[in-house]
DNA sequence: AGAATCCATATTGTCGACAATATATGCATT
DNA sequence: AATGCATATATTGTCGACAATATGGATTCT
């Protein structure tokens, strides 16, 4: 599932691990109010262990907290994800372009290799791998640009809630032959070490990318209204 | 001090609003280690309270936890403060862009009777004022980009440390007179609705602010090594 | 009937104690 | 003297209990 390996270590990370993942994949209902003492039992751990793992969850945007009255997963809307996708469009078009500065010739190569899988795997049809293949494209410009900040708020951050958008909303695997094309491009120019490119041609994957994802989104309404 | 009211209502809530001050302002030393019974007894609270807190601390960045071992505060350096400055210039650039889409009309005379007051405190020389009138233009425009992603990374998040980095590292109120013409261009996109301007002229602005910072860190070297 | 108030209940916030883990100290060995 | 190991100490992680706050329902008054 991550391409990070992240290992937790103590309980609080566990649960954490389990909660997010639940409500990444839609097991906890987008909007529902999280229960501590139900969760405790649930998951046969202390309130204590529930709490933090609750305050990381705050953390990365998956559920909000009011004091003296808890916390709630978050409600999926279209404006949200219009929301984060600016975010996504800011934030990875910039690592695009520190990616085209920082990543190293033989990671360079590394992300032309994915590309050259990727292609193979179009051929085969394997929409799984397309999809996994995806993240990868985006995790490898994502850490090559070499800046904690930026690697921690979209891996850590907004990549899970993008990931809940896509699964419950039911997103999976779209437009595959037109981002493989766009992804060559991208990777192009971090080759050439174009910067401003780079960061362009992120930012409109990142946009046609949310286009795409709207316009699925309208189709849905309209086949199935509220 | 802070524009947005904060209103801290748990005794976590007020004493994660006091740590984070104290670590901010310097008088907790950076890079340290956070103790949680030294600081229950400092503060006079539990170490669930504590915990809480530094939870949060984590949060937005400025203390960073190990499992089992615990958390230090952040410690500087030229290259976490050029990391933090690009990831600035990105959501601060998207933000000045949604601005220029999303604020209203009194908004937008509401910021140019602020850049007229600011223009006004230039002559005077007040210094104090001119930092806080700084702040107060860039929250204004983040306010006005109505992202909440947007805005709760930008205030919550990294406005906080790039306070600590002004504060510790003796940056008060640099360049005021060539940072008021900048201001005065950004809301002029802002204000013609130009969206590609403003999140141009913004990320200039703050890569100038950058370079301020850069060579004066490198004087303060030259004069005071180690 | 509707609104406001008060009370019972449930949930979150806070606390102190204990368990698990890491760090420091001292000793033995090479 | 330096290294490795065992133990002692200190720190963080987890737990259950109690306090403070919010929520829902019954009651009373207009």
């Amino acid at each position: 599932m991550n391409t990070s390996t992240e290992h937790a270590i103590t309980s609080a990370d566990k649960t954490f691990i389990q909660l997010r993942n639940d409500i990444v994949e839609g097991r906890i209902i987008a909007g529902i109010k999280l229960s501590e003492v139900e969760l405790s039992t649930k998951y046969q751990v202390s309130r204590a262990v529930i709490r933090e793992a609750i305050n990381r969850l705050e953390t990365c945007h998956l559920v909000e907290r009011r004091a003296n009255v808890g916390a709630r997963v978050v409600a999926l809307s279209e404006n949200g994800l219009i929301q984060l996708y600016q975010v996504r469009e800011s934030l990875e078009g910039m690592a695009a372009r520190l990616a085209a500065r920082n990543m190293t010739g033989s990671e360079i190569s590394q992300l032309k290799d994915l590309l050259k899988m990727h292609s193979q795997e179009i051929k085969t049809g394997d929409t799984y791998y397309q999809e996994a293949g995806d993240v990868d494209f985006h995790y490898r410009i994502i850490l090559g640009c070499k800046n904690d900040h930026l690697i921690s708020m979209l891996i850590n951050g907004l990549y899970h809630l993008i990931r809940m958008y896509r699964v419950q909303l039911g997103m999976a695997g779209p437009r595959v032959s037109t981002a493989f094309e766009e992804h060559k491009h991208i990777v192009q120019a971090i080759s050439n070490r174009d910067e401003e490119l780079a960061e362009i041609l992120m930012r409109r994957h990142i946009q046609y990318s949310m286009n795409n994802i709207k316009s699925k989104l309208a189709e849905t309404k309209r086949v199935m209204p509220n």
